[in-house]
DNA sequence: TCAAATTAATCAGGGCACTGAGTATTTCTG
DNA sequence: CAGAAATACTCAGTGCCCTGATTAATTTGA
């Protein structure tokens, strides 16, 4: 037996969950938008005018994604995208009218939907399995970012 | 307050985690074979001969990407394709020696990435995440195979 | 002040993941 | 045995996800 047992890869289970995530909201919340365009609609409902970078930093998408998420949402009508007068490099980004309208019919679906999800786990076990993939993905993504040098900067 | 938070919704700790481990994966394993191309080493590496399909089964690929998968390590030279003479539908497939090296070699380096991966967790946690995971996938995948009518078959 | 460094966004390229449609082969059945 | 159904695979299309290179704009600093 050279071979290992796939259950006990986190990044085997891991990627499970996700698959078995996307197909679920594909049934329960919307055949049109992505989970990860809801994430930035959502966003930016709370926090409209952010330019692309920091909307990607706060769903976890690099500069790249992101762009292609944006540009599928603005293409769709649900959000608009202008230039920033103060600063020509950033792109202002705000939910349309349309934008606010699907992200609240989303919000909803997407309650619903988690309760299905996590319908095998009791209330104690979510609040662990909350914990316990937090950890390990804020200390996976902390590993990337050498953070700031113990030292004193400058 | 209009927008839900994030860190509240399992999707997106699920796509948050793979990504983590994706990174994780790239820097301390591989940059040439990718995680799910393991899984399919691995598979067969265990079980040569073995037809596509039930490859995908095994690692939890739906026909079109286990194709695809496929066809990369096939390029690379790691596996070998042959058409089923007994069915002239399937495809045969199995490791070559350079396959059964890569492996193994693999093995090792996933063994060390993943214990960096799950280094914020102690044992009893670790055995608690993968349970929770497990559960909530499995749960989640059972909602799309009818499951097999209650009824006795036939 | 004006060249160098930094920053925001884009583009090209590779890989994973799904659906729906199409092809070839085998199996089932009338 | 021939037509229908099922099965294995392929193909086209969409979307997520990353890296590395490029472009445009701003900020820094000699």
């Amino acid at each position: 037996m050279a071979a290992a047992d796939l259950t006990t890869h986190p990044g085997h289970l891991a990627r499970r969950l996700q698959q078995a995530h996307y197909l679920l909201w594909n049934a329960m919340v919307s055949e049109e938008i992505t989970s990860p365009q809801y994430a930035v609609l959502n966003t930016l409902v709370a926090e409209p005018g952010l330019d692309q970078r920091t909307v990607g930093e706060r769903v976890g998408l690099d500069r790249s994604t992101i762009a292609e998420v944006i540009s599928r949402l603005s293409r769709r009508g649900l959000l608009d995208k202008v230039r920033d007068p103060q600063d020509g490099r950033r792109s202002l980004l705000r939910p349309t009218d349309e934008g606010v309208r699907t992200h609240r019919k989303l919000t909803v679906r997407t309650a619903r939907m988690n309760q299905v999800f996590l319908a095998p786990l009791t209330a104690d076990e979510r609040t662990v399995f909350f914990d316990l993939i937090r950890r390990v993905a804020d200390a996976a993504e902390g590993l990337r970012n050498p953070s700031e040098p113990l030292a004193a900067p400058r």
